[in-house]
DNA sequence: TCATATATGTCAACGTGGCTGACTTAAAAC
DNA sequence: GTTTTAAGTCAGCCACGTTGACATATATGA
């Protein structure tokens, strides 16, 4: 437990310095990061991720279509929902603040060899809970 | 990354619950924890372990002081140095926190078998920082 | 077709837990 | 005896979460 504190405060550290520089914060990373793993997801799916309220994310959500890093088009199926790309310029600076988390995961990688890599996931599906397990597992389930 | 993320906030989630009846947060649990997990801790030490400022500690150690979850007592060598200990009350509530998120990651280790469990702890372990790491692996350094 | 449900957005107020900066006190160290 | 260190305090600020109430557009179903 100690561990996993340790751990996931040295690696969201690792962005900090880019995020303040383009004066962002943490939930802003956060959801470009999402919306670049889920290309056209939904608010509500996003908002299901994140577990937090759509107030939370509309502030934030918003500075990032004001800065132009994300995009909003509603569906073609369903025009109430509003599908989340990133732009060039968000494809960009999320490559920015990943390429750095990258780099810690493959460090440590690297240092703890394969087999160890596959017993890491194993644990940490094992935490997360089964409705998301699934999700992770397989790609986002199709949206009727 | 994903994963972390999940991981991570499914575990931290665990507690949430105990932790709004006593009108706690999150900062109190970390606080509760890492005294509990090195009883006699100095304060400096603790904001090292948690990377936040004494003014943010100030607040939150406070309110547990208060509450008579923590104690703290002038150092015999050094009477600058306030060292910290867990009362009986924040024995019991840390061991109630505790044992929720033990139980998450207790799941999680026998659903993946004792060696995924080795390599969790290896790779987390490559992510932490090279000087925590070392003190995650011995007992805290001995203080002059 | 009309009523209801859903997806999203918005306004307002509030709480927690970070931050900086400036200053104090007591004790240790040189 | 001066300087440094450990801790605490006051004041104000910011990021990012919350609740509650309400608005709008669209989809869905009786």
């Amino acid at each position: 437990m100690e561990l996993l504190f340790y751990a996931y405060r040295d690696f969201a550290e690792e962005a900090d310095a880019i995020l303040a520089k383009y004066q962002l914060g943490r939930a802003h990373h956060r959801t470009l990061y999402f919306v670049g793993r889920h290309p056209a997801i939904t608010v509500s799916e996003l908002l299901s991720i994140l577990r937090i309220t759509k107030q939370s994310l509309s502030r934030v959500l918003g500075d990032l279509v004001k800065e132009d890093f994300i995009t909003q088009r509603p569906g073609l199926r369903d025009r109430r929902r509003r599908h989340l790309e990133l732009t060039p310029k968000g494809v960009e600076i999320e490559r920015m603040l990943s390429q750095k988390q990258r780099a810690c995961i493959a460090r440590a990688y690297r240092s703890a060899g394969a087999e160890a890599v596959e017993g890491f996931r194993k644990v940490l599906l094992g935490i997360v809970n089964d409705r998301d397990r699934r999700q992770i597992e397989g790609p986002l389930a199709p949206r009727p």
